[in-house]
RNA sequence: UGCGGGGUGGAGCAGUCUGGUAGCUCGUCGGGCUCAUAACCCGAAGGUCGCGGGUUCGAAUCCCGCCCCCGCUACCA
């Protein structure tokens, strides 16, 4: 069993979970579902990234402690998850002693290894950015996303890190597992800016508190992104967990395409300087859009999180990311309406008309000519069968890939070639026959080759749309769950009667 | 400024690497079927493939130039 140790970005705790950080979430549980229905050992982690100046803030402005404001936010995203049935085995939250003694180790081991030095850092200081500007990117002295505040100059004396140290590595790393960053287009986007050089880059912080104490050096804090990044080994019991040693490297670090540097550049380099092997693979997927830009106020507030689920259910919203938003690029909707009426579409046309519509049809005929049964193998050597096959193919291949949307698509495209497959064999007319006296070997075939049909695709989707597709196997007289890939064709085989129920995806008008 | 991505029928996209009748989903229109959730199936209309030049028998696809949109350009995460 091939161990499958895959991780998501953990979310920065400034804000309550919004639509755009259920892409990454939903996308990574199809991976871990579908690596599950391979056989894999799969473990799946996600968590709350809490430290930093800007939590700190939102804490003040709430009129709480960092504490309380890191648990409520904490808590809101693992309602969203559970509610959108991520099923991760873990949740690793950096405010954890967990977390603390880890990095505390890592920290300690980079340090000790001589890739920490001290250094005087001065600038120009936004206090609104928290950060150092540089003297082009101020508009009449004074910030231009924080007009208002006084710029300092400021010094302070922090640790750094020879990052520049690691390029030629890095870049040869890179060159011998080009799988190391997907898709290509971040691959190159890493590769350039290797070759331009890199500089090093703060590894504490002075003049914030809640944070992971420096090691050694009282006043302060690790930086946010040492801290960050080390969750993903911190998780599993690093330094010393015997977890440590059976799961990490980590087989997949899933993050949005923004942070691809950090996760490319810095997060390679500090594990090379700790001497830990690095992850073999990291995915920077695309964005929800609106109109042209990222998920902006005003259309987060029509785009409720909770009023998206509530609105098909939780495996509507999780089928329409996975089909509307390519897994390895951006999808732009015109308008925070347009999103909704693009939900509510595909809900009708893939799920209800398509995919429902065929169960039912197909149900509904099994059960009125066959009182609900037919011969285990019947057809087995039909066109639809080997649509069957084929599609299954072609579906492993781009879950393989991690093109998730491909993937999805190539069992859509089943449910069509099903849909006409019905058509053209016209059932209701081979029935007919029968009943002038023909055998029943050609509507048995028909119906077999539908019902196999159908329950190779609640195998199919059921990293996608996990209860729906439950849901599906239940009624084609399957128990429990779809069989993982390995025991398909022995599930299909031994589907028993149908069990027709209320229609798996109602049309919203005759709910 | 530099780097990267994009500009294809009403909408959203694929095709560009490996030139050769422009494809898919949705929408629209027409037809078919009756097993089914007024669902399903078939067909049709609709495109100067951002603009200009070039290479070629032939270019959305290769080369040169230009325009527009988006992201990144390094310590917010």
């Amino acid at each position: 069993m091939a161990k499958f140790y895959l991780t998501t970005a953990i979310d920065y705790s400034n804000g309550e979970p919004h639509v755009g950080h259920t892409v990454e979430k939903v996308g990574a549980d199809v991976i871990a579902r579908y690596r599950r229905a391979c056989g894999d050992d799969v473990h799946f982690v996600i968590g709350m990234d809490e430290h930093g100046q800007k939590v700190q803030q939102e804490a003040a402005r709430q009129d709480v402690t960092p504490r309380d404001w890191v648990d409520r936010i904490a808590a809101a995203f693992e309602d969203a998850w559970a509610r959108l049935r991520i099923s991760h085995d873990d949740f690793i939250r950096t405010s954890e002693p967990r977390h603390h003694r880890g990095v505390t180790a890592l920290m300690e081991r980079i340090r000790d290894r001589g890739d920490f030095y001290r250094a005087k850092y001065e600038g120009h200081y936004c206090t609104g950015c928290e950060a150092f500007k540089k003297e082009e990117e101020l508009v009449d002295g004074r910030c231009p996303v924080h007009p208002t505040r006084e710029i300092e100059w400021t010094e302070e004396e922090n640790w750094f890190f020879r990052l520049s140290a690691y390029r030629d590595d890095l870049l040869a790393h890179i060159e011998a597992h080009p799988e190391f960053v997907r898709p290509k287009t971040r691959r190159n986007e890493i590769v350039r800016l290797l070759e331009g050089g890199l500089e090093d880059i703060s590894a504490s912080r002075s003049r914030l508190d809640w944070g992971v104490p420096f090691p050694g050096e009282p006043g302060h804090t690790v930086y946010v992104w040492f801290d960050a990044l080390s969750n993903y080994i911190t998780a599993v019991g690093f330094p010393d967990g015997d977890e440590f040693e059976t799961r990490w490297p980590a087989e997949l670090h899933i993050i949005g395409k923004d942070i691809t540097r950090f996760h490319c550049v810095y997060w390679p380099a500090m594990l090379m300087a700790a001497g830990v092997a690095l992850p073999h693979s990291v995915w920077g997927h695309g964005f929800i859009n609106i109109g042209g830009a990222k998920l902006s106020k005003s259309a987060g507030t029509v785009l409720d999180l909770g009023e998206l689920i509530e609105r098909h259910g939780p495996d509507t919203l999780r089928y329409f990311l996975m089909r509307e938003v390519p897994w390895d690029g951006d999808r732009d909707f015109s308008s925070a309406e347009d999103f909704i009426a693009q939900l509510d579409r595909r809900y009708t046309t893939d799920l209800a008309n398509d995919l429902g519509n065929l169960l039912n049809r197909v149900v509904s005929m099994v059960a009125k000519y066959r009182d609900g049964s037919v011969p285990a193998a019947a057809g087995s050597d039909g066109p639809l069968e080997r649509a069957r096959v084929t599609t299954l193919e072609t579906y492993r291949r781009h879950m393989d890939a991690l093109e998730l949307h491909d993937g999805l698509g190539a069992a859509l495209e089943l449910v069509r070639t099903a849909n006409g497959f019905v058509d053209e064999s016209r059932p209701w007319a081979l029935a007919k026959d029968e009943r002038a006296g023909e055998g029943p070997q050609a509507l048995d075939a028909v119906l077999g080759q539908l019902v196999r049909a159908l329950g190779a695709l609640a195998a199919l989707l059921s990293p996608f749309i996990p209860g729906k597709a439950a849901e599906l196997w239940q009624v084609l007289g399957g128990e429990g769950e779809p069989p993982a890939f390995d025991r398909l064709e022995d599930g299909l085989g031994g589907l028993a009667a149908v069990r027709p129920g209320p229609v798996l995806f109602p049309r919203p008008e005759t709910e």
